[in-house]
Parts: structure tokens; sequence; C-alpha cells
DNA sequence: TGTTAGCACTCTTGACTATCGACTGCTAAT
DNA sequence: ATTAGCAGTCGATAGTCAAGAGTGCTAACA
């Protein structure tokens, strides 16, 4: 257990590293962090911070930075104490202020905001939990296609289209959204993730329906693939900003890494949590990318939709602003989907 | 007009600063490019070319690089003699074998695999063409909800959710479908986008479909945004690996720039074109970002609906390289989109 | 007249050095 | 336990210098 003045030293180093991104110096403590006490008293506290793993000398004659331990003490202790200024919750209110109609939309409009109040790449991901199929219907566009739309209970639609087939008259529709109907409903959508097609279930009877078949499969198992999740970024190019990824390589590696949109799924949907819920991962051990921190919270966007909205940036955060927009974002997001279901 | 030794020198200069992307000394290209004179010789037709606009020296001690000029110069001279090695061609091959069957795959697949040849940027424009509206239907969920779909000749789909009245029975549903039939079939989509609901139209018979009406002028605004563009893109971090992006400044103000869409979509289709003319955009003057060049092909998706396929990339590119890589893959798509259509 | 060898000149690049200054750790005094 | 003071370390910055790359010009030559 860390002495009080320790874990005020620990901090004041962690939030000179933020600010300044160079190493704290015991000088910068006592000048902006630390009256009460002398340089030299911090250099000994200092000393034992870093036998007990949670600072790093670059070298002799350099200050401290945090490590990975400091970032993840410094999280823990952190009080809201940040308060967004008057310009930031315009801007967010002027942002939500205009006609904001569908999911997507509110989807779009939070990440725009978030990174551009946190100057970090903001992510929001959409789940949905449960995708039970409650109906198929089959509708005739009298051009020579039809258009099959699958219902399920999460109010998510997923559709396809489809030639009519010559020999298939207005009857025959209507048969085969029956079938369908019979086959599919009430199944869940991931029962057919790892379908392969075995005709045998369709007997002969039935047989002209295997295009049909085959096309709802395709269309559940397309929608599947990241168990229904819906990732939407923005702002990769903010990472640039920071001192950290000045070099192209660093960048790079960043921007190719959040790239892979099922990679970016897992990291903000880790474990699940409560509506509200903020989760912070630090560096590579918590599954973050290497030297970045991921700062995620819960928001529920509709009955069986969850979600998560959050950033991703540098392991040198500004973690009090992020989280204070988080906050407030997410209190907007969540009075908003309140308004429109009710 | 240039004398051939010019131009031979000219081209030399390009094709020795696309593959090194340092000054060329006279040295380099009597040694590489053209044995048969000496670099003397060079020397002062460098100096003529520098002073016809054409080259430019960093410094007097050092070799020449290429203007804007040298660049337009170079890609009008360019013999297609680039050829595609066997690994490339079956990396594109390979990359086509898997199953593709909507048009989005195609595009997702056309934009991995070309940015991953030619390490650019990698986009493609879908555009619908004609979008005459030729029926609306409406489709009862039997969940209290209904689905609008919005039909057009030139077979997409636009489509939007909405709540089905406590006040409506089947019978209002399809009252309101012929309604809306009679109002938008035959009209275009685009009369539409600048619409600020009158709703004088809506006559007091009527009242109960305002929702109704509203909701379908929302889906067409929505579609119409970017006139029926669809814009996809992939790769954009391999900037990173061309050293004029070395610097974190100059990366970024890429990165921003290509992150608009819409302004993407206006460079890949400035001029329409032909299926399978090629369009090169070199630098600020021609619309493309400051420093890059665009280059992209037109190619046919279809009944009314063209795009474009290309990449984005520094002006120092291997044309050479992009447009046989071009070249091989709208072959392709042609041919897929061909086969679905038949 | 066009080409070329040779040379003087310019300017970048990289290596090396010296100096400055930022910090620390330690010691000794309080 | 705290702190002032000081020696010591090491990075950062600036300056110097030599090497090398490349040009332009001149004069000779085909």
């Amino acid at each position: 257990m860390l002495s009080d003045r320790k874990k005020k030293i620990l901090c004041a180093v962690v939030d000179g590293y933020i600010d300044k991104a160079t190493p704290v110096s015991s000088k910068d403590i006592q000048q902006e962090y630390l009256t009460e006490c002398s340089s030299a008293t911090i250099r000994n506290e200092l000393s034992a911070l870093e036998s007990m793993g949670y600072l790093i000398q670059p070298h002799v004659s350099a200050g401290r930075i945090p490590s990975e331990k400091a970032f993840r003490f410094y999280v823990n202790e952190l009080a809201y104490d940040y308060n967004l200024t008057v310009a930031e919750v315009e801007q967010i209110e002027r942002h939500f202020s205009r006609k904001i109609s569908t999911l997507e939309d509110v989807m779009t409009a939070v990440t725009r905001i978030i990174s551009d109040i946190t100057n970090y790449t903001a992510v929001v991901v959409k789940e949905d939990m449960s995708d039970t199929i409650t109906a198929i219907k089959l509708l005739d566009l009298s051009n020579g296609k039809m258009l099959v739309v699958i219902v399920t209970d999460s109010r998510v639609l997923k559709d396809g289209m489809l030639d009519i087939p010559d020999d298939f008259n207005g009857q025959m529709v209507m048969q085969a959204e029956r079938w369908l109907n019979k086959l599919f409903v009430g199944k869940h959508v991931s029962e057919f993730i790892n379908f392969n097609y075995p005709y045998a279930l369709v007997n002969d009877e039935f047989s002209q329906f295997n295009a049909l078949f085959k096309k709802i499969i395709d269309v559940l198992k397309k929608q599947s693939l990241f168990g229904g999740m819906d990732v939407e970024t923005y702002g990769e190019s903010k990472i640039l900003q920071h001192s950290e990824y000045y070099d192209a390589r660093s960048a790079q590696k960043f921007l190719t890494e959040i790239e892979d949109k099922e990679k970016i799924a897992e990291m903000f949907t880790y474990d699940g949590g409560e509506n509200g819920s903020v989760t912070i991962k630090i560096g590579a051990n918590d599954s973050a990318p290497d030297g970045c921190s991921v700062v995620s919270t819960r928001v529920s966007l509709g009955e069986n939709i969850s979600g998560s909205i959050g950033v991703i940036g540098p392991m040198r955060m500004n973690y009090k602003k992020v989280l204070s927009v988080l906050d407030k974002i997410s209190e907007i997001v969540i009075d908003l989907i309140g308004k429109e279901n009710k």
C-alpha cells in the first residue's frame, strides 16, 4: 500500500507526463504539484516508486516516466474532477442539435463529436444481443426480382435480393414464404453460421426453393460474421497529433492495427458490464494495442441492442477529459434512445 | 516539342525519382538509362529541361526532381510496358476465387486487392445513374412496425422502418401504399433532395399518412446525399510507407483529406468517360490532393450503375504498375458483373 | 554544331568534439 | 524524517571539418 504522499507524487508524475509528454523531474513536481516539501524529498520518493515498478527512468540524468503499472494505478485513483469547459459542452450540444433520426445517425454523430473533442480515435460498437428469427417475408418487386426480408426480435432486418425464377408464379412465392417461415422462425441467427447447405434438408417436393434457401443462409451468414456487431470509427488520423506517433513506423503500426474491425469490436466489448459502466484497458497486457489505451462505456442502444462507445489512443491519454466526455455523451445518447423508444 | 533524347532523359528522371525518391543525377541517368552518351551531354539537356519547367533542382549540388509538368508529360508518354509478375497475377486471382456474391462484396474485394498489390490507398466509387422510383411497398412486420421499401429502376432498394400507428389497420396500410405510389412513382429521386415538407401537399383526407410521407422523403434525401454514390476505400495507412509522408504533419494532412468521402467521390468521377477509360490527375491543379495523384478507371457495375476504381497516392507513384493492376482488375470485374447479369 | 573530358565550385551529409544544462543520488546537517 | 548542497552522469545542441556528390563551365574535338 502506498503512502498518501507517494500516491500524490505518482499521480503528479502521470499528470505531468500526460501533459508534457516528457520525463517529469523532481523539481517540476515540487513547483507545480507539491510545494509543501522539497525536491530532495520528492527525489527520495521517486526513487522508491521506481524500485516498486511504478516509474521508469530513461537515463540517469532524466526525470521519470510512468510505467503501465503507474497508469493502472492512476486510473483507479482517478477522481472525476475534470469538468468540461462551457465551450466543450456547447460543442457537444451543437452536434446533437441537428436532426438525428436513425440509430446509424446517432452512431456517426457520436464518433465525430468524441473524436473532435478528445483528439483521439473514437469507436462505437453496436451489438445485437438477441437475433431470433420471427418472420421471413418475400416481397415481389414486380420487376422479376424479389426482396428477402428477415425479421428478428431485435428489430433488425437483414435483406437480400433474388431473381424470381421464370417458372414461379405469385402462388408459389407465397408457398415459398410459408415454407421458409416453417423452417426458420424461432431459430437463432447464430445457428446458421457454420451451415453448409445440407440439401438433404430440402426434400424433392420443395427442390425448386433451393436457391431461396441458399440465399437466406447466405444473408444470415454474412450478418452473423461479427455476431451481429457493427463497428464505426472516426478520427483515425488524429493519432498523428500525438508525439509518440510522430514517426511513420509506429503510426502505421497503430493504423494497421485499428483497421481490423473485428479486433476493435473485441477490445470494446471484452467484458459486458452494465449500462454506464466504464472500462479502461491499458497496454498490450490488457489486450489494447501495444502502447495504447482503450477507454469505453457501455450504453444500451435499445431493446436487445447494447453498445460501447469510447476512444482508443496513446497510453499517455488525457483520461480525465476522455472520461468526462464519455460521461456526457453517453448521458445524451441514453436520453436520445429513451425518447425514441417511448 | 521535345527532342527524342530530351523525352528519354525526362522519363529517365521521372522513373529514377519514382524508384528511389531522391534527386536524380546526370551520372545516374548515364549509367542506368542512357549509356550511349556522356554525363556532360545529359547535364546540358537537364539544364535545358529545367529552364523549360520540367525539372527542379533542390540545390546546386543535387540532382533533379520532376515537376508536376514532368509527371504530366510522363504519364502521357507512358507505354503500358509494365507487366505484372506471375506472383501478382496469382495474388489477384486468389483474391477473387473466394465466393463473391453481392456488388458490395465485389467492391470490398477490389479495394483490398488493389491496395495490397500497389501499396497505395484504393478507392471504389459506385454511382447510381438513374433513380426513378418504380414502386413503393409497405411491409407489415407483424411486430407493430412496417418496412418501407422504395424500388427504383436501377435495381437499388432504399428502405427505412416505421412504427405503425395504433389506429392503423391492415386496410389502411394498403390504402397508404396505394396513395404513396400515386405520389412518388415515376418521379426521380433527385427531385426530393431539397424538399422541405410542404404539408399542404397532403390534404386532410390523408393527413394520417403524414408520418409515412415524411419518412419516405427522409429516406430519399439520405440516399440522394451523394447523388446515390457509394464510396469504399482501403489501405489509408499505406501512405506512411512512402518516404514523402514520413513526417507526421504531411501524413495527417493526407489522411484528413481522404476522410471526406464526398471529396473522394468527386475526384474519382470528375469526368465521366466510358467503360475502361483511364484518368490520371496530378497534383492540386488537377483537383487531386496537394502533392498527390489520382489514377482511376471507369467500370460499368451493372445496368444504370457506373463505377470508378482506382488509387490515390503520392505524385511519385508507380504509374506503370498501377495502370497494369487497374487494367487487370477492371477486366475481371467487368467479367464478373457480366456473368452475374447474364 | 553537337559532344565530351576535365576541373573548379557549391552544398549536403556525417562524424567528431566541446560545451551546456538538466537531473539525480548521496552526504551531512537540521 | 527532511532538506540544502554538491558532485557526477548523460543527453542535447552547436560548431567544425572532411568527404563526397553533383553541377556548370570551358576548351578541345569530331
